[in-house]
DNA sequence: CGTTCATTTGACACGTGTCAATCCCAGTGG
DNA sequence: CCACTGGGATTGACACGTGTCAAATGAACG
């Protein structure tokens, strides 16, 4: 709902969805893909005539805060308030990498870090230990994540394909050529670790 | 320093600068320019591959904190935290914003969001109440910050200002027609007001 | 009075957007 | 069981916005 200011916060304990802010003209831009372990809600309180909105891609199981206990957190439990912090400065972070990313790079280099981005966030949350990972978005949402036409996202995609690098049908993305795809993204390779993170 | 992880935050009380990623092959991206007021060093405090770094463009007057006293804030002042988180939001509500306009907008509309944006940001801080500011920064700053070329960035300079939208030179930033510049920027037009909102 | 950096301008190449048609497939209803 | 429908994916032709290259001008500084 985008342009109001919801009452609740959430955790997506599972499924897939994306963030985006829809302009006066109706163009789209995904500011960022939600995986489990996310946190929303912060951001979208503040609704201007630019809001933020929300969707689910897949079924999504979230777990729900009330707004107004936010303030009773930062009383009683400081250090968590401190994590919450922490993370809002995180996704910051990231949401900088992605606009120097389509600022400053042509669609190749785009589509493969956002693959690249979107294997090593899967793999922190648990959601796979390979090359591979469940990706259930449209070319559509991919296209108006890296701020590309849908067209262009296509070919650029059949590029990715028939240089060898990646698959992606049915919903399942898969990394084929991992070096070169991460050198092409500008990212450093990071091999699968034989436990998860946390 | 990009890529090191600074003990200290800062407020800004007097200057003007900018945040920006520096992407491996040295191009830039600007994050997002810095007033009096701001507060940075929440996000400067993860430093990965992709680093942000701050420059000061003007001569600047910080307020130092350090970084190892907030965990100490959140536990003495918890309304403090919870206004320094909700300013983490509100910043990353903005750059979700930038990375739309960038994502989505041509190079004219860019140019007028960043400028009708600037005005009110500078309005917010005091900095000005009518439609011209003290606006230091150089051109190859406007084109890292919408993801343009810098020939480029001159020539759709050289359209707004053939329009009559705005004039920018020494140092200084006037908005001549705010009506059709907010327009082209797809914002709705904020007139000036009488007093500061602080 | 040179050096350096920012700005400006023109010519041209190229990446990306737009338009339009087709294909594929899942869902739906007759 | 089979049209029929609609949304996503795919492809080619073409237009256009933006990037790149190169050169000139202007302003600041030692």
């Amino acid at each position: 709902m985008q342009g109001e200011s919801s009452p609740f916060l959430y955790t997506i304990l599972k499924g897939l969805g994306l963030r985006s802010v829809v302009l006066p003209d109706g163009q789209r831009q995904v500011v960022s893909l939600l995986f489990p372990g996310d946190f929303i809600g912060l951001q979208s309180g503040l609704m201007t005539e630019m809001g933020h909105s929300i969707e689910a891609t897949t079924d999504m199981v979230l777990c729900v805060f009330e707004r107004g206990d936010l303030f009773n957190l930062f009383n009683d439990h400081p250090d968590r308030a401190y994590d919450l912090t922490w993370l809002a400065a995180i996704s910051e972070h990231f949401l900088g990498e992605a606009l120097a990313v389509v600022g400053q790079r042509d669609a190749i280099s785009r589509m493969a870090w956002a693959f690249a981005r979107s294997l090593q966030y899967g793999r922190s949350r648990g959601l796979t230990t390979g090359w591979d990972m469940h990706f259930p978005f449209t070319q559509r949402d991919l296209a108006d994540t890296l701020g590309l036409s849908l067209v262009h996202t296509n070919k650029t995609l059949a590029r990715l394909r028939t240089l060898g690098l990646v698959e992606w049908s049915q919903d399942r993305l898969t990394i084929l050529d991992p070096a070169r795809l991460f050198a092409i993204a500008e990212l450093p390779l990071e091999m699968p670790k034989k436990r998860p993170l946390f």
